[in-house]
DNA sequence: CGGTCTGTTGACACTAGTCAAGTGTCGTGG
DNA sequence: CCACGACACTTGACTAGTGTCAACAGACCG
C-alpha cells in the first residue's frame, strides 16, 4: 500500500497516533502501546533549550505541539540547524545508537513533548512487529529528508535552497493539518534558517525580499504564503516525501505469538 | 554497553554477521537469520550502476566487498552524493519508507553484494526483536552519519570538508579491517568528491594538494595516508561515530515468544 | 602507441560572506 | 498610553572563497 490512508480521527487522540494512522491501521494492541509512549507530557516556551548536546540524559521524545528544530553545534560557534520537527513526529531517532546525545534540541515556539525512555521501544519490538517495521520507516524517510536537506545544501544557489525550504515546510505542515492549505506561520528567525540553509542571516533575507518582489510568495508577519508552488517545485526538482508510505513489506497484522 | 566489543571472527563467513558482531553478540537462531539475508550474491564492475532512481524494483543489499556510492541526481545534470558504502553495511535503510528507488548506486570499483527483498525483513521483525533493535541503531547511525556531512557542506570552508572526509573514511576503513591503518585505498575520482562536499573537482585537486604540500597526508596512486590526525580531528571536530553503539535499550536476548 | 579519463594549474568571474548602519517589531515598565 | 530596549530584519558597500573555463600533464587500457 503505497497511498495515503486518509482518516478522519478524533482530534483530541494522541498526536502521535494520529500521524501514524495516516499511514497505517493500527489494531487495539498497537494503539495501546503507541499511547503508552505519550503519557507524559511536559512543556517549553519560545527558545527554550530541550536537549543539550553531549549530555548521557537519554528520552525520545513524540512531539505534540509547536516546532522543534535540532542542530549541531561547533565549539567556536559555527551551527548547523539539521531538522525541523512538527506536531505528531517521533524526536531522537536519530540517538537510538549513540550513549550520549549529539544533537541540542530547541523549542522554536511554544511546545508540548511526551518525553519516553529509549527502554519503552523494548515493549515496542518484542510485543509489535508492525509498529517495529513503522519505526523503521519513520528512520526510514528521516533519512531521506536528510538527503534532500544535503542535495539542497549541495547542489543549489541560494535562492533555490529557500525555495526548498519553504516547499518542504509547507508539505509538512499540510500532513499535520489534513488540508490544502498554501501558508504556513514560520516559527524561525532568518538566522536559523541561514544555518539550516549553510547560508548567512542577510543572504536569507535577501532571497526572500527577491522572492516577494518576484511574486513567488507573500510574507505578512510571520506568516509565509506560497503562490506559485508548482514553479517553485519545478525549479528545485522537489519532491514530496510526506504523500506517499510504503507498507507492503510490513509484517502480517497480529502474527501468531 | 557502549563500548565496542571486538571479536576475532572466521574470515569465511557473512560480512554483515561480521560488522554487526563488532558491536552484538548474536545466538544461534540471529545467526542464521542474518545469513539468510545473504544467502545470493551479485556482483558488478567498477562504475556499474547497481540501482537506478525512480525505479520500483525493490532490493536491499548487503554489501560484502568493494566500495558503492550513493546519489541523488537532478534533472539538469546537478548530483549529490550522499554517502558511501563499505563492506558490511547495510544498503537501502533509506529505501524503506518509499514505493520507489529514491538514490542511485554506483559500484565504485569492482563488488559484490547480497540482494534481498524488503520483504526479509519480516521474518527479522516478528522472529527477533533484538535484531529489529540492531536495524533501528544502523538506520539511526545513518542519521547521524548524513547529520555530519550537513554539518560539513553546510558549515565548512573547501579545506575542512576535505580533511572532515578523509577522516570520515579512514574511521570506517578501520572498522573493516580490524586494524589501526592510517591510510586507505580511495575509490572515488576528485569529481565524485567534489559532488558529496558540495565543492568541485578543481577545488577538491587544489585542497588534496594543498594538503600534500602542508604534510597532512601523503599520496600515492590512489592510496592516500593521514599524517596528522589529531591535527585534523581537531581543526574539523571530527567525531567517530563508528566506535560506540548503544544497545542498553536492546530487548533482552530470546524472549520467550 | 594512441585514445580516454582523471588530475593539475592558472586566469578570471561571480555568488555569497562580512561589516555596518539603519529600520521595524515586540515586550516591558513607567 | 507612551518610552525604551532588545532583537529581528533590511539594505548597501566591499571582500573573499569557489566556481568556471581552459590548457595541459599524467595514468590507464586496449
Amino acid at each position: 500500500m503505497d497511498a495515503v490512508i486518509p482518516q478522519s480521527l478524533d482530534d483530541t487522540e494522541s498526536c502521535l497516533v494520529r500521524n501514524i494512522s495516516h499511514y497505517l491501521a493500527l489494531d487495539t494492541q498497537d494503539l495501546q502501546l503507541v499511547e503508552s509512549l505519550e503519557r507524559d507530557v511536559t512543556s517549553r516556551g519560545a527558545g527554550e533549550c530541550i536537549q543539550a548536546a553531549g549530555k548521557p540524559v537519554r528520552s525520545l521524545f513524540a512531539l505534540r505541539k509547536g516546532w522543534v528544530r535540532a542542530s549541531l553545534i561547533d565549539a567556536d560557534g559555527r551551527r548547523q540547524v539539521t531538522r525541523t520537527y512538527m506536531p505528531g513526529d517521533v524526536i531522537g531517532l536519530c540517538e537510538l545508537a549513540s550513549p550520549i546525545t549529539t544533537v541540542e534540541l530547541h523549542a522554536c515556539e511554544d511546545v508540548e513533548l511526551c518525553p519516553f525512555p529509549k527502554s519503552a521501544l523494548q515493549s515496542v519490538l518484542t510485543q509489535s512487529p508492525r509498529l517495529a517495521a513503522t519505526l523503521l520507516a519513520l528512520s526510514s524517510r528521516d533519512q531521506i529528508i536528510y538527503m534532500d536537506l544535503l542535495r539542497a545544501i549541495g547542489c543549489m544557489p541560494a535562492m533555490e535552497r529557500v525555495m526548498f525550504l519553504l516547499l518542504t515546510w509547507l508539505s509538512r505542515v499540510r500532513v499535520t493539518n489534513h488540508m490544502e492549505q498554501n501558508w504556513f506561520k514560520c516559527c524561525m528567525t532568518q538566522s536559523e534558517i541561514g544555518d539550516l540553509l549553510g547560508i548567512t542571516n542577510v543572504t536569507v533575507s535577501k532571497e526572500l525580499s527577491a522572492l516577494e518582489a518576484a511574486n513567488f510568495i507573500t510574507r505578512e508577519r510571520k506568516k509565509i504564503s506560497l503562490l506559485r508552488i508548482e514553479e517553485m517545485s519545478l525549479i528545485t526538482r522537489y519532491e514530496n516525501r510526506y504523500d506517499v508510505f510504503d507498507t507492503s513489506w510490513f509484517p502480517e497484522v497480529r502474527p501468531a505469538n
